[in-house]
DNA sequence: ATGGGGATTTAACAATATTTAACATGTAGC
DNA sequence: GCTACATGTTAAATATTGTTAAATCCCCAT
């Protein structure tokens, strides 16, 4: 059995290294992130097994980290650290689908017992974030920023990518406007939402090369790739 | 035999996660939701044999989360969990169709009991949540938002859909107005009520190619759609 | 630094979806 | 029949999304 990977972001240095030496002494992977945007970028280059997020870090807080993890990969199982036992907080921790809940001060081995309930509840569920997606006949590789058509090769933007790909880890759901566009434009702002429009145009007329996808208008909602067959 | 697949819904993090492993044990299939809101969405993108819900939940309580998930499924078993065995919960909770009720505290070899004697005069009769209905001479794709009579295509919104969906999956029975309100338009208000109103008429248009099926207005308690033949 | 050229945003206008309003009709209870 | 209230119907008012093109931004080669 291979290690599990953690993804780790607290912007507190010396619990964050401590918390980084006693996993791995625990015979864990893992990574320190000192914030929410630096915690995203490592998530976006790697692929972990789990995430534990503290709560108030500059940048970027633990719950819009966790909405954008959660964007790409539902299933990311994610841990809470939290320097209070607000009501509030929790709540809003398990309507994101916090799958656990540590408030600080904490015992590490409080939180490495939590660590494996977690995983053990989620293993096998784990959903890789993928960067290669078929869908129809169609293959979209995000990496390459290529959409390929049986032997059409069309080069997207980045935008163009950033958006399909959202749309791909979400087939046949609703992709959330508002978080697609805190996620890609970083701000659900009028112009951005209008920006985000025209670039579904783009990708309709992109896809619609085959019959059996579609993106469809949620309206108030968002936006959903659908696949027949 | 395949397993079956149990929706758990229970806010207390500590009794949902035993819940959870022990009916794993007893070889279900679960999902765990930690409250109302969640548990519908839960339920709405995975389908299930069983639903067993707390009733004092943050969000949305185990009753209303009933009354939803009897919409879309009638005949779902639910079983609840409850506090106290307070007279008022318990007719309300058989109001709604509860297939069986458990007081805190109980035992888990209770709780199997019940679920084994639950599924086991329900089996069968579990109807699952589709995406296509077919009725008269109508097929409905709700995914696609496409309502077909022969080779006419017809466009439907996202509103449209979601109505179309409640009556379908009530079929011959009634919709009720203020549970459809709550669950389309999240809120029963005088000004939903009416826009509802407007889809209703919508809806009939559509429909009235096919003289055998109809919209029904059942006077101060909702709609009904009938399909004769 | 400068200009070309693709990428992205902004703008303007069109088309749809949804809600609100106003008035008509129907139903139930008295 | 009369009243109160619920529903039917249609259209106007809003809000949201679609579409296209111009304006801006950004990067890179010169």
């Amino acid at each position: 059995m291979t290690k599990k990977k953690l993804l780790i972001v607290e912007d507190d240095e010396n619990l964050g290294q401590i918390l980084k030496e006693y996993l791995e002494i625990k015979g864990f992977d893992t990574s320190l992130a000192r914030d929410g945007e630096e915690g995203l970028s490592e998530f976006n280059s790697n692929s972990y097994d789990l995430c534990i997020l503290d709560i108030m870090m500059p940048r970027k807080d633990g719950f819009t980290l966790a909405r954008e993890i959660k964007l790409l990969n539902k299933e990311m199982p994610v841990i809470f650290l939290t320097a209070k036992s607000l009501k509030e907080d929790t709540i809003e921790g398990f309507k994101i689908g916090a799958d656990d809940y540590v408030t600080k001060p904490f015992s590490m081995e409080e939180l490495l017992l939590r660590i494996q309930a977690v995983l053990r509840r989620s293993t096998g569920t784990t959903t890789e974030v993928k960067s290669t997606y078929t869908f129809g006949r169609f293959t979209f590789h995000y990496d390459q920023q290529l959409l390929l058509f049986g032997d059409e090769k069309q080069k997207l933007t980045s935008k163009e990518s950033e958006l399909l790909r959202l749309l791909c880890q979400n087939i046949n759901k609703t992709l959330d406007r508002s978080a697609a566009l805190k996620y890609i434009w970083k701000d659900d702002s009028y112009f951005n939402a209008r920006s985000m429009d025209v670039y579904i145009a783009k990708l309709r007329k992109h896809l619609k090369k085959d019959d059996n996808i579609q993106i469809l208008t949620i309206h108030g909602e968002g936006f959903k790739l659908v696949s027949l067959n």
